[in-house]
DNA sequence: CCCCAAAGCTAATGGTTGTTAGCCCTTGTC
DNA sequence: GACAAGGGCTAACAACCATTAGCTTTGGGG
């Protein structure tokens, strides 16, 4: 079953450049010399392609999410490691991530609620990050909610512009964003890791 | 010609809601309670309507970020005027900024290459402020474009959740978003204005 | 009172699109 | 060498949509 995973990278590169109403059956199907009706002998639908990627893009963030905060109780490190993968993975998938922030108008209940869930729960998990540092004594923030908020947005303004072609390379982007996501919340106790 | 003003502020209240794509001649009538066709008299075409909101939105944004660098030199104070202007903009405009940031693939050329080029100028302001700063010592950055992405990203990232009768005012998430911009470039001289 | 223009309506047009139906060719297997 | 299935194709369908054509209503100025 090659060809589906063949036609879910067709329908990611094309929703990201054009959006998910603004590209046809047909594009996908053309991107790999078929026609479109040829398609639906291994897919379900246009919108099914949507939500396999959607899904599966917000799953694997707070797969990461979890990887990274799981080996430490220090909330700075926590914060960081957890602002390193969220940038990264940004970096890493930035198409499935751009068109998962963008297209979640697209997509049809009962799927639409199932990833609102889903970033309800990574936004949560930022949040209380934030919240442990200042509990700690060890963040200053004036809210919680914006700081998470900013942190969050990065990545996402990342999604659109990076490139791995780009000037800047993965890590480097990583590296500072870590910085700057610290920065943000007035992190006193500077690891150093 | 009050109606077709009533159409934009409809289109525009669709637009951001639905995404242009998605929303309907038809829709927009319906806010109004008129029929689709009815809005020919009043408006040349749907994409011009698309093209008219994205246009005056830059202009605005472009203007507003003049007159706030226009009264000082000080790169400190230029750059957080700069950030002030435009997350005030993206807060009061949250709507115009959203649709300006995501429908650029929506508009057709002329009007994209038009707005294209607006917003590279923008984007170039900001360039040009933190590399000020970078030369006459005042910041000190590790990329001057990663750092002026962060912060204009800030902006788009606002227009996406920010909500008048949300729990944090314009000034507070005004003033929070400036002090972020300084961290991020790592400003010294806190001016304190 | 009449006229005309503004602004609405319905009907129709032309195009696009997701999806289904049904057909055919290839290929690997018994 | 038949056969079944995998995977492609064309044709057709049923919506939907932006836009145009052409008709009707209405209200203000002469």
């Amino acid at each position: 079953m090659a060809r589906a995973e063949e036609i879910r990278a067709a329908a990611l590169e094309l929703f990201t450049e054009r959006g998910y109403q603004a590209t046809t059956m047909g594009d996908i199907a053309a991107t790999l010399g078929i026609r479109g009706p040829s398609l639906y002998k291994h897919v379900a639908s246009k919108q099914d392609l949507l939500a396999e990627i959607m899904t599966a893009t917000m799953n694997g963030l707070l797969a990461a999410h979890r990887a990274a905060v799981g080996t430490t109780d220090d909330p700075v490190v926590r914060l960081r490691r957890a602002t390193e993968a969220h940038v990264r993975y940004h970096a890493r998938h930035r198409r499935e991530a751009f068109v998962g922030n963008r297209e979640i108008r697209s997509l049809v209940e009962p799927h639409r609620a199932g990833v609102l869930a889903l970033r309800a729960e990574y936004e949560a998990c930022f949040r209380e990050l934030i919240e442990a540092g200042v509990a700690a004594g060890l963040f200053r923030v004036t809210s919680v909610r914006l700081a998470s908020y900013a942190i969050l947005d990065l990545g996402m303004g990342l999604s659109a512009w990076y490139r791995e072609d780009g000037e800047l390379s993965e890590d480097e982007v990583v590296w500072q964003y870590s910085e700057f996501a610290l920065g943000l919340v007035g992190a006193r106790g500077e690891d150093g890791a």
